[in-house]
Parts: C-alpha cells; structure tokens; sequence
DNA sequence: GTCGTTGCAAAGCCTTTGCAGGGAA
DNA sequence: TTCCCTGCAAAGGCTTTGCAACGAC
C-alpha cells in the first residue's frame, strides 16, 4: 500500500497552487520550499507512481520537454508562451479529425499545442 | 563553405527515399546501408547542420521523441500509429486558432498531432 | 517489526564535444 | 595545401536504479 509522506504529499501541493503543466525543475524547487531534503530522485520517483496512479499525467510538449499536470481534466489543449516558457491549459476543443484524418487511417485521438505570448507577457 | 561528402549526401538520401518524419535510429540505420562507416556522431552533426541550413527541420512528437523532415512543404501535421509507430504527415490544416486562444493571449502559431492506426497497421 | 520511501551516488540513455586523421576543393 | 568532416571515445544533461537508513503503520 502507498503510504502518506511528507514528500510525495509536498509534490501534490505544489500542482494544486500552480494550475498549469509544470517541468520537473519546477516541482523540485517548488517542493523543496515544503521539504527542504527533496530529493530530485525522490521526485521522479514520485511522478511517476501519480502517474501510475491516475493522479498525474504526462506531456511531452513540442520544445519544452516533459511536463506534469493534475490529470482527469477534461480534454483540452495547450498554450506555451515563448517568452516566460510556461505552458498554460486551454479548455475546451473546437477540433475535429475528420476532416485531418487521412483515408485508411483511424484516428483515435489528438493533441494541440499552440504557441504565442500569454496575456502577462504581453503588456 | 560546405563540403560535399558521402555521409550527408547518404542522410539527404534517405530523407528523399522516405517521405515521413524520421527518428535518429532510422536515419542511422538506413544511412549505413548507403555508407557503411556512417557514425552516430556524425549523423547528429550533420542533422544539426541540415537544420540550421533550412534543408530540415526538427519536430518534437509526444510519446516518440526527436524527429526529422524535409523542411519546406506547406503548414501541415502529424499523425502518429500507436502500432508501427511511424509517424506520418497530414496534409492541409482546418484549424483556427481564434476559438482556442485565451483572452488577452497572442497565438502566434500550433501544432496538431493526431493518433490511432494507419492504414497499413489497420488491415 | 515490516516494508514502502527517501537521500545519495552510481549507472543508464541520448546527444554533444574534443581530438587527430582523412579527404574535398 | 587548406580546413571542413569524420570516426572514435569521452563528456554532458536528464532520468533511473542500487543500497542502506528511515519512518509510516
């Protein structure tokens, strides 16, 4: 049984204050103000069974790399800033795939990633 | 100046024989066929400079990595077979980004990846 | 006390870089 | 001859793993 440590339980609390994908170095250093001994492999550790355990989802986001977000969200799509590099979620999805899917081929789902400056770098 | 030498002239060769985004290992593996000694090291420096001459460019797939394609062709996106794993390219695009922009956002760009099976992997 | 967890360090990938020899122009 | 390129091996960056100590239950 996954037992309650002040890690693991530090992690989830910084995806609750931050509702956005987040990188691995931003979990660290986030956690690490809850935890001071975090432990880069303790995180990884740790993403990886809130992975397993439904609580997490993965994104490999086009030029950002690997990121983390609170999973069992609607469907949704992405926003990545290219001045502060965040990414930020985008709800809801006007995309449909019939009209992308080439003949013969079955689409079963998809991924949207746009890119630009977020309303705070804009100013 | 930019020499001509058989190992980038293998890489570009193997690029125009496969009209898809190809990952390090295939250009690698279908390279050697064409040059025997051709080097993994060489093969990433000449990637490196195939891209920044424009001739390629690189593209970041969810769930499979660095890929490769012949730079140049029309805005289009990619579509990814969960069972061969090849990722293949859609032409066309029937997306606007004005519904999906956040509020005080600038979408400068995007990019669609698309899943499922391919016509081959269907049958 | 049991055994899931953690910190630390070592080990694993994938990609880049240093270097001396090789080859295009 | 010049100096761009290549192969090889070492080094880098990110992620995973082995291990002994720790701590939740």
């Amino acid at each position: 049984m996954q037992r309650k440590t002040s890690q693991r339980d530090a992690i989830r609390e910084v995806f609750r204050q931050n509702d956005r994908p987040l990188a691995i170095e931003e979990i660290l250093e986030a956690g690490r103000r809850r935890v001071r001994s975090l432990n880069q492999a303790t995180v990884y550790r740790n993403l990886k069974l809130l992975v397993e355990s439904g609580w997490l989802k993965k994104i490999h986001a086009p030029e950002r790399g690997t990121l983390y977000e609170i999973a069992g969200k609607a469907h949704h799509h992405h926003f990545r800033c290219r001045r502060c590099e965040r990414m930020f979620e985008i709800e809801g999805c006007a995309f449909n795939d019939r009209h992308s899917t080439p003949p013969g081929f079955v689409t079963e789902g998809h991924e949207i990633f746009l890119f630009g400056l977020c309303a705070a770098c804009r100013s």
